[in-house]
DNA sequence: CCAATAAAATGAATGCTGTTCATTTAGAAC
DNA sequence: GTTCTAAATGAACAGCATTCATTTTATTGG
């Protein structure tokens, strides 16, 4: 007369007959936590409750938080439009590639300090990111020492402009200071938007169209000796 | 017959005679321990203790431990080399100080997510710093709706490069993976170095130096309508 | 000069966090 | 069939930022 299967039913102590975790229901989990209410939602706590165990649990399957957060990264590396490698050219393909990219990171902005720092052994999804990111620089002709370095550039303005569209549009209002830096107030206020973009926008852009343009340079530079 | 000033005196309730508090000792203080052990070791109890008082009093005088971090950082923005602007050409200026700016922020990368997305309102140095690079921005002949996006893009770039300093040296070791990517382990092989600098300085070098070049390029095109 | 108010400290308490550990049970290995 | 390991529970922990009642002192207004 058990109710074993009773949606309240409380598992007692002791492994339990079929497993009830794992690396890849942890994973969703959480992004579905991230998803619905950002990362001061995601809690070990809250993990555990949402997967109906203990918190400890957890435990079993991951190390810390921390580890959690890499298994998020790794996932959501996959939704980053690498499409247009093997079909456009250098440029346009970078171009479409950084702003999925940047678009990505701005919902997930917490995950930039840890990966920034982490080890991409391990990260599966990553390093084939970046496999399909070196094939295109090297059929574009790219010398194999600038591929990583380009690589490494691009990305870290990519994360630093993830972390700039959070920011709220009167980031830059001088409020009572206004008067004291006259230049920088008036040159806010003239700030370009271009046709219905953020200033985030206007920015990123005119930094991605200027590093394109001048990574190549550096390339050809180096070409010429 | 009070020991007064006895250093192990404790301090009874009560307002005190003399003032203890201070935006400026707090945020001396929580720059100390910043020094000393880091970010991890800036906690509100941590930085209580080391000016002999009650946390609870800290808020008193902020509102919020982010509310520290926003002194502190508009406290180390005034050791940004500005030096070069008025002084020097353009690029190497904006070279000069960029340098130092990823510099500075590399000891303090915990500031960037709060930082990038806070309103510059009442932080005194961080606008005097933007009014400073604005000015060299218009002298050397920039049409004045595109400076916020330069500076934008230029410090985005500075941020996302001040997290990948403080990346292991070993970041890109792809592990038991290496076979899967070959394109992209071999291409972290001959990264080439530059003399006697990091990876990430290669990279950094490389992403300033062709954002340098093309944001004038896109300056140019502009003037040209 | 005195009364009312505001400022600035203490110290106790709160709820939340990530994490650990002893315990229990079930499956896997020899 | 016994031993070992994996995977769950639940209680416990220290540390965190923050709040609140309380106390004392300084400042301000009449």
């Amino acid at each position: 007369m058990a109710v074993e299967a009773a949606s309240g039913a409380h598992r007692p102590a002791g492994r339990p007959t079929q497993k009830v975790l794992s690396k890849e229901r942890i994973t969703a989990a959480a992004l579905k936590l991230i998803e619905a209410g950002g990362y001061e939602r995601l809690t070990m706590s809250a993990l555990a409750k949402s997967l109906q165990v203990a918190p400890s649990a957890l435990y079993n399957h991951v190390a810390s938080k921390q580890d959690v957060l890499v298994l998020v990264q790794d996932d959501i590396i996959t939704s980053i439009d690498v499409s247009a490698f093997g079909t456009e050219p250098w440029a346009a393909a970078i171009r479409r590639w950084a702003w999925s990219y940047r678009d990505v990171f701005t919902r997930h902005t917490p995950l930039i300090p840890v990966i920034a720092v982490l080890p991409v052994t391990g990260a599966g999804q990553t390093l084939r990111m970046y496999e399909t990111l070196t094939a295109a620089f090297l059929d574009d002709g790219w010398p194999e020492p600038l591929v990583v370095p380009a690589i490494v550039a691009l990305e870290s303005f990519i994360f630093g402009s993830a972390f700039d569209v959070t920011a709220p549009a009167d980031i830059f209002e001088s409020g009572e200071l206004a008067e004291a830096n006259p230049k920088f107030t008036s040159a806010v206020r003239s700030q370009g938007l271009g046709a219905g973009g953020s200033a985030a926008d206007a920015a990123f852009r005119l930094g991605l169209e200027g590093l394109i343009v001048g990574l190549q340079a550096q390339r050809d530079a180096w070409a010429a000796g």
